[in-house]
DNA sequence: GTCTATATACAGATAGAC
DNA sequence: GTCTATCTGTATATAGAC
C-alpha cells in the first residue's frame, strides 16, 4: 500500500475517533508512518483530506451493497433485503468506514457541510438503483398492499437508519430484539401477513 | 436568567453547531458576555460544562415528551403516538437541544463515553414508562396481533429514530413523505389492516 | 465573580535542504 | 517525496488583582 493510501486509512480511523476538528493530522501522519508536513505532498489540506475520505468510504459502501444483493440475487426478495440489513448492520457497527459513514453524514464540519452533501446526493442515487428492482419484484410478488416502489424504499431506508442508529449504543442481544421487531413489523405490513 | 444559565445555553449551542473538540471557550464565554477566564467560576472545566449541557437537554426532551402526552391523553392511542413523533420530528430538526441530543448520543466525545452513556440510560428509563402505557393501551384495543408491549415499544423507537436521523439531510417535503410511509407501514402492521 | 495577564501545549500550514 | 525547523494562530487552564 503506498504512502496516500497509508494516509487515507489514517485519517479515517482519526477522524472517526476523534471527530473532524478532534482529529490531528500528526497523528494520521504517525499513523502513516511520516512527518506531519509530509502530507502536503499528498493532500493540499486538513479539508481535503477529509473529503478524500468521504469519496473512499461512500465507494466502499455501493461496492459492498452491490457485492450482497449480487451474491444474494437467486434467493427471494425477502432475504435478500434481510441481507441488506444484516450486512448494513455490520457495516456500522464494525467497519470503522460505517462509523465514519454515519456520524459525517449527520454530522459533516461546517465548512464542508455543501461539498459532503453533494458527494451523498450522487451515493445516495447509486445505491436507489441498487434497490429499487429487489422492491419492483416484492411488488409483483405481493400485490394485496397499494405501495410504490418510492414508499417501499422510503419506508426500509427509515428501517435502515433506524437499525444503523441503534447499533451504536446497544449490546448485540438488545440490538438483535429491537432489529427483529422493526423487520417483522416492516415484512407484515408489505405482504399484508399477521404475526 | 443568571450567569451559569447563559453559559449553559452558549454551550450549547457551541456544541452542537461545531462539536466537542470544534467548539471553543471563548466562544462560549463571548456569548454568554464575560471573560473565559470566568468560565472557571461556574464549571470546573470544558469536560463539566459539557456533562451539565447533556444532563439539561435529557431533562428537557423527557419533560416535553410528558407535555405532549398529557396534551393528548384524551385523544386515541393512534393520535397519541403520531403527535409523538410530530414532536420529536419537530423537535429534532428545530431545537438546538435536539440536535445536541442527536450527535452526541451517536457521537460522545471520547473520553466522555462512559459518562454520557450512564446518564443516557437512566434518561431512557423514563422515557419508556412514559411511553409503556400508550402500547398497552393500543394492545387491548387491537389484540390481533400478537405483540408485547416491549416489541412494540422497540419497533416505535426504532421508527422515531430513523426519522430523526432523515431530519438533517432532507428538505421538508421529502422529510414528509418519508416520515408518512414509515409511520403507515409500522400502524398497518400493528392493526392488522392494509393500506 | 469578573477581570487582565500569562503559562503551556498543540493545531494547521509553509520554507527550504536533501 | 520526505525531512527539520519554524511561523502563526488558538486552545484550555491558571494566577492574582480588584
Amino acid at each position: 500500500m503506498n504512502t496516500s493510501n497509508q494516509l487515507l486509512e489514517a485519517a479515517l480511523h482519526a477522524f472517526a475517533a476523534e471527530g473532524y476538528h478532534g482529529a490531528s493530522m500528526s497523528d494520521m501522519a504517525a499513523q502513516a508512518g511520516i512527518q506531519k508536513s509530509s502530507i502536503y505532498n499528498h493532500y493540499a489540506s486538513k479539508e481535503e483530506l477529509f473529503l478524500a475520505v468521504v469519496r473512499h468510504v461512500y465507494r466502499r459502501y455501493t461496492e459492498e451493497l452491490e457485492t450482497v444483493l449480487k451474491t444474494n440475487r437467486h434467493r427471494p426478495g425477502e432475504q435478500r433485503l434481510k441481507a441488506v440489513i444484516a450486512w448494513v448492520t455490520d457495516f456500522l457497527s464494525k467497519d470503522t468506514a460505517g462509523q465514519f459513514y454515519v456520524h459525517f453524514f449527520l454530522f459533516p464540519p461546517d465548512q464542508l457541510r455543501r461539498r459532503v452533501h453533494s458527494e451523498f446526493l450522487q451515493f445516495e442515487q447509486e445505491g436507489d438503483q441498487l434497490l429499487a428492482p429487489v422492491f419492483a419484484e416484492i411488488l409483483r410478488q405481493y400485490p394485496g398492499g397499494d405501495y410504490s416502489v418510492r414508499q417501499l424504499l422510503d419506508a426500509f431506508y427509515c428501517l435502515l437508519d433506524g437499525v444503523s442508529v441503534q447499533m451504536f449504543n446497544y449490546d448485540t442481544d438488545t440490538q438483535t430484539r429491537k432489529r427483529e421487531a422493526a423487520w417483522h413489523l416492516f415484512w407484515s405490513a408489505v405482504t399484508g401477513s399477521r404475526p
